[in-house]
RNA sequence: GGCCCGGUCGUCUAGUGGUUAGGAUGCCGCCCUUUCAAGGCGGAGGUCGCGGGUUCAAGUCCCGUCCGGGCUACCA
């Protein structure tokens, strides 16, 4: 049987990353089974509903790189997709007929008054809350014919079997037991004619020939009611796998409160998205063999729900940080180019940074968001300018960052014709005073020799550093360095003048020598 | 409150009765080196939540307990 998974999210809002890590399970699992990933819109609670969600969703997981089989954007055999349309078909109202006919369903005309009188009842006796039986569940058909003849509304609940034990199945936590008087009868179907989640989650999951649910483990306590839902008609169980969720610092399911939990917002801030998946996954799934570093393949290859973690897992963002530099280091000056303009012209990279606010620290300057797009821009107008000079300048900062947005300051000086100088750097080193008149030697020396590569500037430097009898290079390497980047840091000074090239050399020689004398 | 799920270095994790409890990240140090990184090597960091029990032997099995989280809607 070929592995069907779905995602099926509410669309109340942004995909946030821990919903992107189930969805990234489903897709693993699909993929190594070559199945089918179902996108599923569960909007059957008009109240909440969001119309840039779906949408989100959507292009969101296009730009990680999951794209879906089936669903509401790209159709499918089991068309409609959205729970509102499926309703607004009578897909719902037949299969609760089904249940209303085998008696695992009933119809209950309680007015919110009753149901919240019974609510304070029971907690003034200190029993358990919910609709056990209330008055509907055992009514005889002449009550229940009266009460529709009267047009009162009505919810229909599922009819939970009592004194039962309840026996499930999870893949991650194996057996379940639950004992069925504890749960009071859900509503299947609400007094608008709308199915709840449980039963129209369940319905499709059967309908579209769903495998496995993977969903987050907030769902364990109305498990049982999915489960004997398939009872109810009599259907065959898809495997459940109840997911251990992302937590914030304060160990909490992540919300807005913990920061930048949309997955948008980690593409804004340079995030690869190979390093955004890897790193996800690796939260609450382990691949075997002290497996960290992985192409998409190699997940997919590896993928198990048997490697799932029950116990939830931490956001640990220095992790990530780690992981996508290694990912830049991976890629080719080529690759990054690419990847460096289609993040920079990406309007959700601008919207961010143009509403950037930093948070305020103790002893730093506060990022400006204006400046970081202006430090990037540098970089599309020169891929399209001189594409070779700004791929030689990215592999030299390649080892040097942690994200894409790290390349605007770390190319600035590549880029602009006068870098920023570093003020404390000048200090430091302009001032000595050999400087000025080793900046006026340098400029001779490169006009006359005409370097171009890397051994040339090497040599050039280190023989004027040998015949002016300096004993360490350090005096020599630091003022140019500065006097090249305006920086005390930075790639290795021999590669940074053979890319920036002879006329960038010496025009900054020249300004140097004007600040050193 | 009730019910359910969870609990191995700060963090992510390996581990399914016998391991000096392994790896990764982060942190520290050394090497490399013109700087900063990257890379290489090394170090610190764990009474396996706690207490009992079973066993020659327990992170691993059993019981209890504590802590954390989830659910407790005509929300998903």
């Amino acid at each position: 049987m070929s592995v069907r998974v779905r995602f099926a999210p509410s669309p109340t809002g942004l995909l946030h990353v821990g919903a992107l890590r189930t969805v990234l399970f489903d897709q693993l699992l699909a993929k190594k089974h070559e199945g089918q990933l179902i996108l599923r819109i569960e909007d059957t609670d008009r109240s909440r509903y969001n119309a840039d969600s779906e949408k989100e969703f959507v292009e969101t997981l296009h730009w990680v790189g999951i794209d879906f089989d089936e669903g509401p954007h790209v159709g499918g055999p089991h068309f409609p997709y959205r729970q509102s349309e499926r309703q607004a078909e009578g897909i719902y109202a037949t299969h609760i007929e089904t249940l209303l006919n085998n008696g695992s369903a009933y119809k209950a005309f309680d007015t919110p008054e009753e149901l919240e009188a019974m609510r304070e009842q029971q907690l003034a006796a200190k029993q358990a809350t919910g609709y056990f039986g209330g008055h509907w569940r055992d009514a005889s058909a002449d009550q229940v014919a009266q009460a529709e003849a009267e047009g009162k509304p009505y919810v229909i609940r599922q009819r939970i079997p009592r004194g039962q034990t309840i026996v499930m199945q999870d893949a991650i936590r194996g057996q379940i037991e639950w004992n069925s008087d504890l749960l009071p009868d859900p509503v299947l179907i609400k007094t608008d004619g709308m199915p709840t989640y449980h039963f129209a989650a369940m319905v499709d999951d059967h309908l579209m020939g769903i495998t496995h649910v993977l969903r987050g483990d907030e769902w364990l306590p109305s498990f049982p009611l999915h489960w004997l839902l398939f009872d109810a008609f009599g259907w065959e169980r898809p495997i459940f796998v109840h997911c251990s969720v992302i937590v914030g610092k304060d160990g909490k399911k992540l919300s807005k409160r913990h920061g930048a939990t949309r997955v948008l917002d980690y593409s804004a801030q340079g995030y690869l998205k190979e390093a955004l998946k890897n790193f996800i996954a690796l939260i609450g799934w382990s691949p075997g063999e002290d497996r960290e570093v992985m192409s998409e393949s190699e997940m997919v290859e590896r993928f198990s729900v048997d490697g799932l973690q029950a116990s939830p897992g931490f956001f640990d963002i220095e992790k990530l940080k780690w992981l996508n530099g290694v990912r830049i280091r991976e890629k080719s000056a080529s690759e990054l180019v690419d990847d460096l303009v289609a993040y920079i012209t990406d309007d959700y990279t601008r919207q961010y940074w143009q509403n950037f606010v930093d948070e305020p620290m103790p002893n730093q300057v506060p990022i400006n968001g204006i400046d970081v797009l202006k430090k990037l821009d540098a970089i599309v107008a020169k891929a399209s300018q001189n594409r070779n000079y700004l791929e030689a300048a990215v592999e030299e900062l390649k080892p040097r960052v942690t994200t894409l947005a790290d390349f605007g300051d770390g190319l600035e000086f590549f880029l602009v014709e006068e870098p920023p100088m570093d003020t404390k750097a000048v200090e430091k080193w302009f001032k000595q005073a050999h400087v000025s008149g080793m900046f006026s030697d340098l400029i001779q020396l490169v006009e006359s020799t005409n370097p171009t590569k890397l051994e040339e500037y090497e040599s050039l430097v280190k023989t004027y550093a040998e015949t002016k009898g300096f004993e360490k290079l350090g005096p020599v390497v630091h003022p140019i360095r500065v006097a090249m980047t305006g920086k005390t840091a930075g790639p290795g000074l021999f590669e940074l003048m053979s890319v920036l090239g002879k006329d960038k050399v010496i025009a900054r020689f020249r300004k140097a020598l004007e600040l050193a004398s």
